[in-house]
DNA sequence: CTGAAAGCGCTTACAG
DNA sequence: CTGAAAGCGCTTACAG
C-alpha cells in the first residue's frame, strides 16, 4: 500500500506538493498538479484516514445512531442519509443499539463516538436533557430525526396532527367506534412518538365529542406480528370497533391480517387505517397517512453537512407535512356501533 | 477533550505507562493500572482512533458493502452482523452502493475501503474475478454472503436445492402447471442468486417430467411491488398457473394480493410459495422455505473475527440449511390444470 | 515496573 | 510555486 511517500518520491517533488496537489489547493503549478494525479492513480494511492484524521482533527465520518437497522423506517432514513452523506464524500459508521439501556447510555454519552465522527444522526431515540448535552459535548452537529430538540438540528412530522388526520377520516366516514393500535405506555426507547400519535388520537376523539374508551386501545409494539395480536383482542371485545386506527403501517398491515384471519372483511366489517405509507402499503391498498422517509433522512443528512460547512449558523428545526392516501381499507361502516 | 498526556499528567505517570495500563497489558503494577483506570475515566479520555489507528494499521472497523439497506433482508444480516462486531470493540461503515456500476466499480476496487477498515463483509453483491484480487489486495479478511468465493470466507445457502423444495412441496401437492416469479435475466448486481433459484426450479420440474413453459415465468424484480405486477401476468395468461414459486417472500407477498385482488382465493385458485421466510411471512400466512437470516450475518461476522484474530487459519465456506415451513397459502389444486 | 524516544502518514503554517 | 519541519496522539520496542 503506497504511502504519500511514494507518490512523492515517484513525482519527484515533497509529501507538502503531493497532499496540496490532491486536495486540490492552490499554489501548485498545473503541470505539477497534472503529474501528482498520474502518479497516485498509477500506485492506487489513497490517503490514509488515520494519518489525515489525527493531523486535522477530522474523521469524515458521521455517526448514524439507531435503535434498529431492520425496521422498515430506520433502514429507509438510513438508506438515503447515507447517499447524501457518500456523495459528500463523508463515511457512515452505523451504531444499532437495540433497546439495551447500557448501550443506548455508552452511545449518548459520547464514549462510542467521541474522535470518531465529525457529526451524528440520531434516530428513533429521544434522549434526556443530560444526553443531549453529553453527545453535544462529544463534539460536532447533531441531528435528529423525529423530534424536536433545542441545540440539534431535527427533521420530523407533526405526529399528533398526522394520527388526527387519520382518525378525522375515520370520523368523516361516519364511525364512532374506533380502536387504537399504539406502543406501550412507557416506551422502552425513551420516544415521545407512541405518545403524541396517541394523543393525536383522543384529541381528534374528543373534537367529535366521543368518550375516549381504554378498552379499545391495544399495545401492538410497532410491529406487525404485535399489530396482528392486538388487532385479535379488539375484536373479541364484546362491543368491538368498526374501524382501527394503527399508528404504524407496520401495525395497520398486522391488524389487516387479524381481522380476515378473524373471517371478517375489510373495510367492510372493519375499517383500517395506518400512519407511514410504507413501501408495502400500496400493495396491501391500506389507506394511510403518508410521511416522507427517504427525504427526511436525506434532509436530516444535509442539515450535519450544512453545520460542518458552515459552523455559526443557527440549526435548523423542519416539520415535514403528512397526507391522508385513501386506499382501500377503509370505508363507510355497515353496522351500527 | 483530553488526550493521553493529560491523563498521564494526572495520574503522574508516562504516556507509555498509560497506554498500557489501558490496555490491560502486563508489567504494569496494579497500583498505577487503577490510578490510570481512575484519571482516565474522571477525564472521559478516549483515546484517538485516528491516532490509534496510524501507530498501529489497525481501525477496529469492518466495512459493510450492498447494494441496499433497505431491504429486509440486508437490513437484518447488518443488524445482526453489527451487534456481533460491536461485541468485539469494532466499528461498523456501511457502504450501500445501490445498483450504480460507478459506485460498484470504486467499491471493489478497494478505493473506498483502503486503510480504512480491517475486514470487508459483502453482502448480495458476486464480484468477477477481478474485483476479488483488487478487494482481497485492499487489505484484511473479506467475507461473503450468498455466495461461495475461493479466497473468501462465505456463509449461504443453497439456492436451487432451496427453490427445488419449495417446487417439490408444490408438485407433491399435485400441481402441474406451476409459475415462476424471479429477478431479470441479467441480474444488475450480477448476482448469481437469481439463476441458482430459477434453475432449483427447472431442474425440479423436470426431475417430475414436466416441461419447462416460458409463458409461466415472470420477472418480479424480487420486489413486493415486483412481485404484484408480476402475478397479475401469470394471471393473465389463457391458460394460468394452479400454483406459484416466487423466488423472495417479498415477490410472494405481492403475488398473494394480486391473486386476491383478481378475485381469486389463496390457496384455493392459487397456491403461492416463497422463499426467505420474511418476516411477514408468519402473519401473512405465507408457506415458504425458510433460511436463518440473522444466524447468516452473526456468522459471517464471527469469520472475519476469526480470521483477524488467527491470521493463518483457512477461511470458512459455510452453508447453512433451509427448510419447508407449511403455511396457509399452499393447498390440492382444486381445477385441472 | 516504568520512561524516553522513534515512528505511524498525513496537513499546514512558515520560509524562501 | 515548492520544500523542510513541526505536530497531530497514539503504540511499542528498547533501556534501565
Amino acid at each position: 500500500m503506497s504511502t504519500i511517500k511514494d507518490v512523492a518520491e515517484a513525482a519527484g517533488v515533497s509529501i507538502a506538493t503531493v497532499s496540496r496537489a490532491l486536495h486540490g489547493q492552490p499554489r501548485v503549478s498545473e503541470a505539477t498538479r497534472r503529474r501528482v494525479l498520474t502518479v497516485a492513480a498509477d500506485l492506487r494511492y489513497v490517503a490514509s484516514p488515520s494519518a489525515a484524521g489525527l493531523a486535522t482533527g477530522l474523521t469524515h465520518a458521521i455517526g448514524v445512531v439507531a435503535p434498529f437497522v431492520n425496521r422498515w423506517f430506520f433502514a429507509a432514513i438510513v438508506h438515503s442519509a447515507e447517499e447524501r452523506l457518500r456523495r459528500a464524500g463523508y463515511d457512515l459508521l452505523l451504531y444499532s443499539l437495540g433497546t439495551e439501556a447500557e448501550e443506548r447510555r455508552r452511545a449518548f454519552s459520547g464514549a462510542l463516538l467521541r474522535k470518531r465522527v465529525d457529526g451524528v444522526l440520531v434516530l428513533g431515540l429521544h434522549p434526556a436533557e443530560d444526553e443531549v448535552a453529553a453527545l453535544s459535548a462529544a463534539g460536532g452537529p447533531v441531528a435528529i430525526v423525529g423530534k424536536d430538540v433545542p441545540g440539534w438540528a431535527s427533521v420530523r412530522i407533526d405526529d399528533r396532527a398526522a394520527a388526527g388526520c387519520a382518525v378525522r377520516h375515520l370520523l368523516d366516514l361516519g364511525h364512532r367506534r374506533i380502536g387504537f393500535l399504539g406502543g406501550e405506555t412507557d416506551d422502552p426507547l425513551g420516544s415521545t412518538l407512541p405518545g403524541d400519535r396517541r394523543a393525536g388520537y383522543h384529541a381528534e376523539l374528543s373534537g367529535a365529542g366521543l368518550p375516549a374508551d381504554p378498552a379499545l386501545e391495544a399495545v401492538g409494539g410497532f410491529t406487525v406480528r404485535g399489530g396482528y395480536a392486538a388487532a385479535e383482542r379488539l375484536l373479541q371485545l364484546a362491543h368491538p370497533p368498526t374501524a382501527i386506527f394503527a399508528a404504524s403501517d407496520e401495525m395497520a398491515i398486522g391488524a389487516v391480517q387479524a381481522i380476515r384471519r378473524a373471517g371478517l372483511r375489510v373495510p367492510l366489517d372493519v375499517s383500517v387505517v395506518g400512519l407511514d405509507d410504507h413501501e408495502m402499503a400500496e400493495v396491501m391498498d391500506l389507506t394511510t397517512v403518508a410521511q416522507p422517509v427517504g427525504a427526511q433522512g436525506e434532509l436530516a443528512a444535509e442539515m450535519i453537512l450544512t453545520a460542518l460547512a458552515e459552523p455559526g449558523r443557527p440549526l435548523p428545526a423542519v416539520t415535514v407535512p403528512t397526507g391522508l392516501v385513501v386506499r382501500g381499507t377503509t370505508s363507510r361502516p355497515t353496522r351500527r356501533s
